[in-house]
DNA sequence: CCGAACCTGTGT
DNA sequence: ACACAGGTTCGG
């Protein structure tokens, strides 16, 4: 599920059942995962920390790229990183309840479940700075919604970037120069500023960076206001699906008519990661 | 820079 | 059986 647009879409939904609570516990119910504070060996880390979190209180749920950040008490945090299936419950469905990996427990007898069918998903707990640090939160370029993102600032970020040559839907992948831009709103940014994703980033035009900024600002914000994009049967918090996938200009279209002209939209593989284009409308710079 | 790895489920 | 999936990290 989650890009920044679906990440976005959780906290919103997360903040107002957390907010003022206090945690009492959080309880590992997944064999196959590890939290590296607990001395059991065993397969997949999890994260870090989570006997810190008793007696926590939450003030504050943010968002910087792809990462949760639940501000707590005693200048804590726990991060969240959802990877590719991670969720955060409050009433999970009967399907979902199977891949429920931690139980957290809010004072007032709150339950909130974290599930990730794939386990990829990352959890840490601990100091600010630390967990930060450890969780590569501080890696981040800028957050192109929740932060200032003025083109100057854009083409700042590219300059740096262009002297290293590469592919532009590698750049808008890389989430250490623009944070929160995944395999979807990648596709559908480069569709929108009519820009092949394979273009060579050292060739692109002072117009096609302006067209860029302004494509990652709507799209972005387009998928947030539709509640993120839901494929297959991946759900929010609520247990309700975004509406995203409805406005989809590109990504998975392959074979069938470009909406702009009508050409049959192809898929290709990029960077090792399915991309769907429009071979008429989007131009290569090379 | 690309592929593999980390995992599990789904669809062909 | 095989390919593929919204992410990230690692090694060659």
């Amino acid at each position: 599920m989650p890009e920044l647009p679906e990440v976005e879409t959780v906290v919103r939904e997360v903040a107002p059942r957390i907010c003022g609570r206090r945690f009492v516990g959080a309880a590992l119910l997944d064999g196959c995962l590890e939290d590296v504070h607990s001395a059991e060996p065993l397969k997949s880390v999890l994260g870090v920390g989570l006997g810190l979190l008793p007696g926590r209180l939450v003030k504050r749920v943010s968002r910087k790229g792809k990462f949760i950040i639940i501000h707590l008490s005693g200048n804590f945090e726990m991060i969240v990183h959802l990877r590719m299936t991670g969720m955060l419950l409050f009433e999970p469905s009967e399907r979902l309840k199977r891949f429920i990996r931690l139980e957290f427990r809010f004072e007032d007898g709150l339950k909130m479940f974290f599930s990730d069918i794939r386990r990829f998903g990352r959890i840490w707990v601990g100091p600010r700075e630390e967990v930060r640090r450890l969780s590569g939160l501080n890696r981040l370029g800028t957050d192109p919604v929740a932060e200032l993102f003025s083109l100057d600032d854009f083409l700042t970020i590219m300059r740096g970037r262009v002297s290293r040559r590469g592919r532009l839907k590698t750049a808008l992948l890389d989430q250490s120069l623009v944070a929160g831009i995944g395999n979807i709103y990648a596709d559908e940014i480069c569709f929108r500023a009519r820009l092949h994703p394979a273009s060579r980033l050292e060739k692109l035009r002072p117009a096609d960076l302006l067209a860029l900024h302004e494509a990652i600002g709507f799209c972005l914000r387009e998928g947030i206001a539709h509640n993120g994009t839901t494929i297959s049967d991946f759900v929010g918090t609520r247990g309700d699906a975004g509406k995203h996938q409805q406005y989809l200009q590109i990504y998975g279209r392959t074979g069938d008519g470009c909406y702009a002209c009508g050409e049959v939209v192809l898929k290709t593989r990029l960077g090792g990661r399915g991309t769907h284009f429009c071979p008429s409308c989007q131009a290569l710079r090379k």
